[in-house]
DNA sequence: CACATATGGTTACCATGCTAACCAAAGGAG
DNA sequence: CTCCTTTGGTTAGCATGGTAACCATATGTG
């Protein structure tokens, strides 16, 4: 279908383009499995990665909100609402910090870290998988 | 940060495992870029999916719901959305099918054919300056 | 010190995807 | 012909993403 649309533009590479819409549907793919997978495990993808960012910290146990948003390239409210649903599942635990009363530690609670082992080697084993799909 | 988990679990291999993350990531950046670029002509990629097909159908100028739902692999009450969406936009004309009282016909209206002339050159553009990116 | 600005979070609301449940019409079996 | 099942479409409601607007607290400058 892009072929026909390619000739009559100057400049496009009908290879280059099927090549660009590949990986995004490659991509999406990927993105809706594991969103299921972690469906079955009461979580999403957000979630997941907001858990495993403060078990991969070196030095401390918790971050802040905001550096959840930052390094997850992902909005506040979005980050506020995750957390509340971690906290409500009994996965975080959120407390006031010392030394700015604006803002909020974010730790992983005992059930956080056995979600995170539960879920590890099935996230891993998908991501795995998916990979020889990139040239098809 | 995978490397630091990949080597907890057997048969993993971490460069597998990131050329899957970077893959997805690679979609998602495109993705949203290119929706951020269909806003700004007050459209989404689907309704212009949506109407991209009706314009490349051979031999016939409509397409009924129910055949764009499988097309684009989207379920049927979001092309409801999104026709409704288009119809108010007066890019696309509905009609009720002659055959079968149950089944609407989707067609291109004048402003759909403007509206596409309007936004294919930048959408191959995007997409052609995103396919170097995927051995990034 | 006071006030203006910047920053951390939250709330409210919009867009887009989904599934479940529903209606109406078509089609097939008895 | 009648009834049951299938199919096309819509509505309702959930999840997850975003932006805009809003507090409260820090911070920096006159």
């Amino acid at each position: 279908m892009v072929q026909g649309y390619a000739d009559r533009f100057e400049g496009v590479d009908a290879a280059k383009v099927l090549d660009a819409l590949r990986m995004m549907r490659a991509g999406s793919l990927l993105i809706r499995e594991l969103e299921a997978y972690f469906a079955q495990h009461d979580l999403s993808q957000l979630r997941f990665l907001t858990m495993i960012l403060i078990d991969r910290e070196p030095g401390r146990d918790d971050l802040r909100a905001s550096e959840i948003a930052d390094r997850l390239d992902v909005s506040r409210p979005v980050v506020t609402r995750t957390l509340q649903g971690l906290e409500k599942a009994g996965l975080i635990a959120i407390s006031d910090d010392q030394d700015d009363a604006r803002s909020r530690n974010v730790a992983l609670a005992a059930a956080g870290h056995d979600k995170l082992r539960e879920v590890l080697p099935g996230y891993f084993a998908i991501l795995h998988r998916a990979t020889p799909g990139l040239g098809e």
